[in-house]
DNA sequence: GACATACTTGACGTTGACGTAAGGCGTACG
DNA sequence: CGTACGCCTTACGTCAACGTCAAGTATGTC
């Protein structure tokens, strides 16, 4: 069974980040480990948030902007004042991150069509006009 | 009907961009103005390519991949040497831009379902236990 | 000729997200 | 006891993607 709380080598090994990063984050307020002396431990709450913070980067927000997301999760947890405000940013954030979406979608399409091009000009170099062997 | 080239400023308007950026995007080699005495003049294959890098940034691409992917887009037009392996390169981005939108598909689900408890959770607290007014 | 304007080329400044190096604390081992 | 880890804090360094400022050039225009 996993134990409540990961050291923070732990925690690099299990998400392949660095020890400065996870104090970095500390610093921003995205994580808050608990102190056992001078020493860092991860709750179970940090490695959720940790993984969010990971997802949200692939997507280009910057920590800033995972910190908003952030506090919407915790509000889904433990219901908080400010909610209609938080709500607000939330639905925003969505919005945003469908057109992202859709937009991407588009640009694959896009690039699946130059591929076609690419791939029948590929093929012919492999194939020379008769095939030997 | 639009001329065959367009100044900085012209790009600038059309584009949104300052002519920092332009002259950063040329001196990265994004762009290829042509000259005319000192002056850049932007042809519609550098207007093409600027759009392409404005989208690749929204996916926080970084310029030195989009650099890369322009040398695709290149290739549909003009058949070029090296076709493999920018195909290959290309294949590469393909992949990664589909599982990113997968991902981002899944997040979208994620944080719609936290908003449902917002949701409830602000229409509650607009409607005291029984309406007055 | 004086001036405005539109553009040019350096070159240094800024911001976000860490990397990295220096020096200190606490425990564990030989 | 020394020293070896593993973690800590402090603080300066770095890289991308421009912003900003200074100083220069070409073109028109009063």
């Amino acid at each position: 069974m996993s134990e409540a709380t990961m050291t923070i080598r732990e925690m690099c090994d299990t998400y392949d980040v660095t020890p400065r990063t996870l104090r970095f984050y500390e610093s921003k307020e995205l994580l808050f480990p608990i102190r056992e002396g001078q020493r860092r431990l991860f709750t179970k709450r940090d490695r959720a948030r940790l993984q969010l913070i990971l997802r949200g980067k692939r997507f280009g927000f910057s920590l800033e902007e995972i910190r908003q997301l952030l506090e919407l999760y915790d509000i889904g947890d433990q219901q908080h004042t400010q909610i209609a405000k938080t709500y607000e940013v939330a639905r925003q954030r969505l919005a945003d991150m469908e057109r992202q979406r859709d937009e991407l979608t588009e640009t694959i399409a896009d690039l699946k069509e130059q591929l076609k091009w690419g791939e029948r000009f590929v093929a012919s170099m492999n194939k020379p006009k008769r095939a030997a062997e």
